[in-house]
DNA sequence: CGCCGGATGTCCT
DNA sequence: GGACATCCGGCGC
């Protein structure tokens, strides 16, 4: 099966409305050549109180507000990095959070295809991340790719967002079969 | 199922 | 100086 870029211009709606459509889209690791299909996603926009775009542009948001096409990277709970999708116009502060994956090849360790990568510290672990993958690009040269291989998962459950005290009410969770269950309270 | 600790960047006072 | 964070594994019930 052929791997192409996912198709950028796909990016420049909404991330309520990228994120579902994600579901299926793959993450490579250019070093690496890991592999991970997309089955969990949550959006975020700028006048969702639940969104780090919510206040003002800060140098930790930065990414959010460039315009769709490359990473945001964030720090939290003292050890974990999460990885994000910058979707919409430049200063609109938008992102799609990747939430779980599926292992689609891994060169080092064949034997992990097919596992999944439930939680968004995880999947970034599993993928490299860190601070220096914050505003690259998911095109072209950079160290972490966005792509398709034709494959679109059908959208399973629509959900509110995991882990949030506000902002409870919109329903931005994308899964796709196979993604965890999780309580959304 | 619920609670808790790990360990630190970021933003606010 | 301090509160708190888009988490997760481990433990207890």
């Amino acid at each position: 099966v052929e791997l192409e870029p996912f198709v950028e211009q796909t990016l420049w709606s909404d991330s309520p409305v990228v994120a579902p459509m994600l579901l299926g889209a793959l993450i490579q690791n250019a070093s690496t050549g890991l592999l991970i299909r997309i089955i969990e996603t949550e959006a975020y926009m700028p006048d969702d109180p639940a969104s780090h775009s919510f206040r003002r542009l800060t140098e930790r948001n930065r990414a959010m507000f460039e315009a769709a096409g490359c990473w945001y990277v964030y720090f939290v709970y003292g050890m974990h990095w999460c990885l994000n999708v910058v979707t919409g116009p430049a200063d609109s502060g938008q992102a799609v959070l990747i939430r779980a994956g599926v292992v689609e090849s891994d060169k080092g360790r064949p034997s992990s295809s097919g596992r999944t990568v439930d939680g968004p510290a995880k999947l970034a672990r599993a993928l490299g991340v860190d601070k220096r993958i914050d505003q690259t690009s998911c095109f072209g040269e950079g160290p972490l790719q966005l792509m398709s291989d034709g494959t679109r998962l059908p959208v399973h459950s629509v959900t509110s967002r995991v882990r949030i005290s506000v902002g409870k009410d919109k329903e931005w969770r994308f899964c796709a079969e196979g993604a965890p269950v999780r309580r959304v309270s």
